[in-house]
DNA sequence: ATCTCCATGTAACTCGTTACATGATTTT
DNA sequence: AAAATCATGTAACGAGTTACATGGAGAT
């Protein structure tokens, strides 16, 4: 630990901004792309809410740059992670859990439906399983390109770690649109 | 429709509230309640966001409360659902999804993992573990119980919808942890 | 009478999203 | 040169959490 005082404690964004810089250097908008969509890192985050991060981080030297160029050429920053940020990475991995709620907005569609039309909620149910079902083949497309590509790491590897939120993703989806086929179908044949 | 004017769109914990009180009449405190931990509707809230969105929602007619007897008497304001609540349920359920990001810390700490000690891992995932195995009980002893006690209505009737609910919150919590101890296991034999 | 809990409400602050702004790079 | 796009940033606002405040009800 270099810096003293008494500083508050960093949102999760800045550890999923270490765990990302683990991997190696990024620039914003690298990281943006990364945090946009679910892929295997499972949070997710904009690029307005990135670069002030980014700020704060490197203030806690957790994280530096290298001062892009002269000025006149175009800023790409390119932000890799210190010591002082793995070791706060590897801190908070081990820290008690914080309670966060989870919110699931399909769930409380579907508990509110009885109010309405049984073909609203199949529609609904419809649109539900067209994501689902994209994002399980995209999982499944990342799964089998890191499968054949390179070895699989062993465990406490980042490829590893990789795949194993991977595994999530996919067991999330396939049960998920498990549910919701099960659900069109009661709807549908009203048993 | 009976109030005119462009009004500004309400969050989704209105439609959570208006969820619950189409089921039957409830005190701020008693959806505080069925807001506080995951049961069967999957949307959480303190009482301190309860409190204004009932006054929203009365003052946009979308619920009622008889006033509470004379001043002097303890003010327990029962709550129900008016035909214009109902009717703006029954439209905000058939109304495009809100693209609503999705957070998990777990993952994301999975993710981290690698640059910490197995043991710390471990010891993360068993916390883990047992969270999941107490959820899934309290899960299943709800579900044995509705079971016996009283028929599980039709599809598109209200408790139908609360087993639809809560069959989804069984298959999140036995996928979970499934994965969990897979994890577990991988990294214990180094598999 | 006092103390504690219950029920409702308010305030301050952080997190997160949408929209706006700026300049540099590439395209037409 | 003008237009579109990329990359970074800022501003304004809404959502959500923690902490504080108030007063009645029941217990000792």
């Amino acid at each position: 630990m270099t810096s003293a005082g008494r500083l508050p404690p960093m949102p999760t964004l800045a550890y999923a901004i270490l765990a990302l810089l683990s991997r190696g250097p990024l620039t914003g908008m690298e990281m943006s792309h990364k945090l946009r969509d679910p892929i295997g890192l499972y949070w997710e985050a904009r690029h307005s809410q990135i670069y002030p991060a980014l700020s704060r981080l490197a203030y806690r030297g957790w994280i530096t740059s290298p001062e892009p160029a002269a000025p006149g050429l175009r800023p790409r920053r390119r932000y890799e992670i210190t010591v002082d940020g793995v070791a706060a990475l590897r801190a908070w991995v081990g820290s008690p859990p914080s309670r966060r709620s989870h919110r699931d907005e399909l769930l409380l569609r579907v508990y509110a439906s009885w109010v309405c039309d049984r073909d609203v909620t199949v529609g609904l149910l419809r649109q539900a399983e067209t994501r689902h079902r994209d994002r399980l083949q995209d999982y499944l497309a990342r799964r089998a390109s890191s499968h054949t590509s390179r070895e699989l790491g062993p465990p406490g590897s980042a490829t590893f770690a990789d795949y194993a939120t991977l595994r999530r993703g996919i067991g999330f989806e396939r049960g998920r649109l498990a549910w919701v086929r099960w659900l069109i179908r009661s709807l549908e044949t009203g048993a």
